[in-house]
RNA sequence: GGCGUCGUGGCCGAGUGGCUAGGCUGGGCUCUGCAAAAGCUCCUACAGCGGUUCGAAUCCGCUCGUCGCCUCCA
């Protein structure tokens, strides 16, 4: 039977601010849409938290036997820069400056951004599509909402009509905004454009003669407003309605606020039953972002080669490091907190390497039932890995009593130990074991037989050859743990 | 200014109205030839002020502060 059938997974909608059961619109099967990057630079570490997160999201669910179908789309085109005025599309601002096709830095960056999410072992969504590859799809929204009368025209370009929306409509109800406070605080910027409203938001907007990334409407040459893409893509792929759209928290507002109004006006229903968004990474007390520069690259990170930290993390340190904050946290970035997190997920890997080395008894002395219904209580209450990670730390120090004999456990607790520290530590968090990667067959032979001549050694009380051994080997990264049950390694 | 979030011990981070996660760091002990590893153990907590309650870090109010959004942003 599937998980789903005997777990109760919670999870916090924001649109109600309260944990909510889930329930799919079709048992068994779940439809996910993640907002995707902007193309035109690389991703840095606080985009990769917003995707790892969802990532572990989409483990989640499939643990839980879902059939999930996750779309994150790229947005390659139409993100305004500044939807004050003439509207210049990030990407084709950067192609000028670069001398280059504007289809040439996106391809660069998609490039980078899968390359990335992939080091950080994130699975690939179900479907990416691009909103480049959808335009005909956001014209027909766009006539959709001008036929009824949500929208009007102004010099071929769109505007989305927010204060009629909001006469019949809550433009508003997810941020928690009233829109009467936004006029209010708008009035005293000068504000001057072709909108009716400072509120309104572009649906389309007409290219000036020297924009390149232009695509023929109705209404002009011109490029789709920021906004559109992801109502136009999810609704294609997910349906009207679907179960989960989550993104980064500051996209709220008012991007996907912008979303909920014109899907709403389109379908006729609301589009999304559970809204989820990922908190900000911090980095020197601010949020990363590449506008301000205060941000760090996951290379960066890997490579070492960056003034924020003392030496180089590996992938899944680094991941190890978020998924021990809450997806709902803001989480601070700094040298010490990815210390302390790569030296708990060597001492979990380290334990996981030693399941094999334990012996099933008689009977269990350890609850391991008890213990498993922890990690799944843990992650059916919104996705809490922190207490997970907890729990899995529990467990490390039962591989080591175990071990060292102090408990025992039965041969079928012990297959359900193995398998359930397995399917959370890789399937779910996708976490990978990067001890193992060093230690071939080969290896583990020179290793084994050096322990056996340092055993000899100490038998002579020959101290300094022992001594010589053990730490020349500590130097090429090796370390050897003497136990009651003879000695083992691990390597670093 | 408006909306939202949060404020937990040296650091990072969970948490339920009473039984006080976990990781890292520091101290002690056991084991050990020594060390490491491992096990056991100790030390500092719930921003402040009121209130509700037999009892609150956990509920309510106020104050202070943080961060985010209000313009592109994961």
């Amino acid at each position: 039977m599937e998980l789903f059938k005997t777990n109760t997974l919670k999870i916090y909608n924001s649109l109600s601010k309260t944990k909510e059961e889930f329930k799919p619109i079709v048992e068994g099967k779940v439809g996910m849409y993640v907002c995707g990057p902007t193309v035109y630079s690389n991703v840095h570490l606080g985009n990769v938290r917003t995707f790892m997160s969802f990532d572990m999201v989409f483990r989640y669910l499939k643990h839980l036997g879902y059939k999930v179908r996750y779309v994150r789309n790229i947005t390659d085109a139409g993100h305004l820069e500044n939807d004050a005025d003439a509207g210049e599309d990030r990407i084709a601002k950067k192609a000028r400056l670069e001398q280059i096709e504007p289809m040439e830095v996106v391809q660069r960056y998609t490039v980078d951004f899968h390359d990335t999410l992939q080091k950080i072992n994130n699975l690939p969504p179900s479907i990416e599509p691009t909103a480049t590859g959808h335009i005909v799809e956001q014209i027909e929204i766009i006539k959709d909402i001008l036929d009824k009368g949500l929208a009007y025209e102004v010099n071929g370009s769109v505007y989305f009509d927010v204060l009629k929306y909001n006469e019949t409509e809550n433009y508003g109800i997810l941020s928690g905004r009233k829109i009467e406070d936004s006029i209010h605080n708008t009035r005293t910027l000068d504000g001057q454009s072709e909108k009716k409203n400072p509120q309104d938001f572009a649906l389309w907007k007409k290219a000036d003669e020297r924009h390149i990334m232009r695509w023929p409407s109705p209404w002009s040459d011109g490029f789709p407003g920021w906004h559109l893409e992801c109502s136009a893509m999810s609704s294609k792929y997910l349906g009207e309605t679907f179960d989960i759209h989550g993104g980064g928290m500051d996209l709220k507002f008012p991007h996907h606020e912008c979303e909920i109004a014109q899907s709403k006006t389109n379908n006729g229903v609301n589009p999304v039953n559970y809204w989820m968004h990922a908190n900000m990474l911090i980095l020197n007390g601010q949020k990363m972002a590449k506008s301000t520069g205060n941000f760090i690259l996951p290379n960066e990170i890997f490579s070492g080669e960056n003034d924020i930290l003392s030496k180089a993390f590996s992938p899944s340190a680094t991941r190890f490091f978020m998924l021990q904050a809450n997806y709902r946290s803001i989480l601070d970035f700094t040298s010490t907190g990815l210390e302390a997190s790569e030296k708990g997920y060597i001492k979990l890997m380290e334990a996981i390497s030693s399941l094999d080395k334990i012996e099933a008894g008689k009977e269990s002395t350890i609850n391991i039932a008890e213990w498993k219904q922890k990690c799944y209580d843990a992650m059916n209450d919104d996705f809490n890995t922190p207490v997970l990670i907890a729990n899995l730390f529990e467990a490390v120090k039962y591989v080591n009593l175990l071990i060292e004999k102090k408990a025992t456990i039965s041969a079928e607790d012990l297959e359900v130990f193995k398998t359930t520290i397995n399917a959370f530590v890789f399937d779910v968090l996708g976490l990978k074991n990067e001890l193992q990667q060093d230690s071939s067959d080969k290896l583990s032979g020179v290793v084994e037989m050096l322990i056996g001549m340092r055993k000899d050694a100490r038998e002579n009380k020959d101290w300094a050859l022992s001594d010589k051994i053990r730490d020349e080997l500590a130097e090429l990264g090796i370390q050897l743990k003497d136990g009651k049950e003879g000695t083992t390694f691990s390597v670093n």
